[in-house]
DNA sequence: GCCATATAGTTGTTTATACAACTATCCAAA
DNA sequence: TTTGGATAGTTGTATAAACAACTATATGGC
């Protein structure tokens, strides 16, 4: 049992998430400092968009890991920025289809250069083979916690 | 160049820290369910009391990499709820110090109980020395960005 | 077709974070 | 000893997340 104990601050660490924490400050310092005027979690769900565009929110709910009025508060604000628009669903009439402008679309590239930009700062020093690790880490636990 | 671009899917889960958002989210569902009327965050500065007593808001703020409103409001609802009390420095007045009422002491084992449980669950099925390198990964993250 | 149930989305409330602007206190240099 | 800058904390405002309660639409059994 006493194995199974995990250090005061390995537990911390895990649970506060200071490191991902830290990366989204850095990264969002980055839109500041360009004066993107756009928070990390507008960003983060402009990135499903990018990869698909036109799905509903409950499709940007389960992609981005957020409940139902996440989802409906954000879109709002994206709305209000011009960076998405809500369209009715021709089939379902429940649903909202949710489609980027073109505003919206400009500002892939840029963004994406500015999170990779960010994560070379975060793991500078880290060889590819430990980033791995990391990552199959993070995302077993992402599974493990997920169901 | 192209070496040092990020794939996307991992560039996204490092920045929104999708593994230590649902280490927090099953932690809190657990002090939910044992009907302990504590947010993750509320705990989190009880954690730094519970190592060290009697700390200024300032110092709270460093440990916890939170601003000073952020700490100022935290401690206001841990006040509501009689889990600390603000008591002014003597030597100096403009500090306040956080004490730990005897019903915040009594919190300490069980919610760091459940805190250990929840890593045992979160890290399932990932070897020591894995879980050592992520650690150390983000540890280094973070020494990176802090700065 | 009718109704129970499920699904998609919205609204209200509480808690938390970021940033700017503010008050109060301390301290050190003139 | 005064004054100006630094430090500790608070308040206002915007954005976001969690949870519960709600509306509207769809669907499947009868």
């Amino acid at each position: 049992m006493a194995n199974n104990q995990f250090k005061r601050g390995e537990l911390y660490s895990f649970i506060t998430g200071k490191a991902s924490t830290a990366i989204a400050r850095r990264l969002q310092k980055k839109f500041n400092s360009a004066n993107l005027n756009l928070t990390i979690e507008q960003w983060s769900v402009l990135y499903h968009l990018w990869k698909q565009d036109g799905i509903s929110q409950q499709e940007l709910c389960n992609a981005s890991y957020r409940d139902k009025p996440s989802i409906t508060r954000l879109v709002d604000n994206l709305e209000k920025l011009q960076l998405v628009k809500r369209v009715s669903s021709e089939s379902d009439r429940r649903m909202n289809l949710i489609y980027l402008t073109g505003r919206a679309q400009k500002l892939q590239d840029q963004t994406m250069e500015l999170a990779n930009e960010t994560l070379l700062e975060a793991l500078e020093g880290v060889s590819p083979d430990r980033i791995d690790v990391c990552r199959e880490v993070l995302q077993i636990v992402y599974d493990n916690l997920a169901g």
